[in-house]
DNA sequence: CGATATAAGACTAAATATATCTTATATATC
DNA sequence: GATATATAAGATATATTTAGTCTTATATCG
């Protein structure tokens, strides 16, 4: 009953992008070891919040990550949901058909009261609120022009 | 972000005991049986309700579980974390420290109420409620005197 | 072209979930 | 006390998921 580590890692990867708001490019290597994050297992992460039509990636020299929409757009369910697929506290909340009993079933109605509730708590919170509010996974921003540059040459 | 299965089976082990009230005593073969739920699992999953308090566990010829409360004094909460450990939606609500920055974090806040909210219905539902609100966890209870009867003979 | 950065997917390791099996212990009944 | 029955406790086995790494390919800039 809890978030993946993938997960995890999208959150705090779209809200490393909206707080340099829509359409800047950030590198993956920044956002990684802003957020602490493994490099590689950004990449994976990236790409299924590509295919969510979350950021947009560009490729090649100074290429990265950026994101496609507002970040007052972005609800912290459709993030979560992007990487671990709908959220289902139970089985037979997903789908029905795994109990045969689910049609009678006094417990499943709890469940699925549950995660609906849950998925709204979620929906209700947007990335410019999340962003506006405190610092929040790991070092502070140092520069202010949203311009793209790596913390420490290697 | 899903139950487990111990989890799921341990609800159904105390609805079943429920639908015969509280201090009858059944066999784990018959709940076993009655609940679609591996009977070795069972045992395991009933210690776990044991040492939680919820359920007696009786030895020996005739033995089985029986409940220690009213299923009106039993929260569908309790019973899902005798068996699965207190519920947390990430890492960082159970363990704050897990993540040094959880003290300044915006999603962590969002967690944390969503977590809370959603202990809140699970704590809210009794299984009195739900022993009463049709039928669940397959077939329908044949006898109505309370008596421990195995379904069919080996 | 050459340097840089991501894409895509194979691969590995660890953790967890699920289930079973074995030996021991407790109780009722004869 | 002997026997049959039922659970206890824990070791073991298997499958699945999670988490992370590595390799090769591709795209873009200068
Ligand atoms: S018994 Fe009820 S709660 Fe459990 S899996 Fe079936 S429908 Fe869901
Ligand atoms: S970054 Fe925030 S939400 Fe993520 S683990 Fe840390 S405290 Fe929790």
């Amino acid at each position: 009953m809890r978030l993946t580590r993938a997960g995890e890692y999208g959150i705090r990867c779209v809200l490393h992008l909206a707080r340099h708001g829509k359409g800047t490019l950030v590198s993956r290597k920044e956002i990684a070891v802003r957020t602490d994050v493994p490099t590689h297992f950004l990449a994976k992460i990236a790409q299924q919040l590509s295919r969510a039509g979350i950021i947009e990636i560009l490729q090649g020299a100074n290429g990265g990550y950026r994101l496609l929409a507002d970040p007052s757009e972005i609800t912290l369910l459709s993030v979560i949901e992007a990487i671990i697929g709908e959220i289902s506290l139970n089985d037979c909340v997903g789908r029905p058909e795994s109990c045969h009993n689910s049609t009678l079933c006094s417990v499943h109605r709890i469940w699925n009261k549950a995660n609906q509730q849950l998925r709204a708590t979620l929906q209700e919170t947007d990335f410019a609120t999340l962003a506006s509010e405190d610092a929040c996974c790991l070092t502070p921003f140092p520069e202010a022009d949203g311009h793209n540059r790596p913390i420490e040459k290697k």
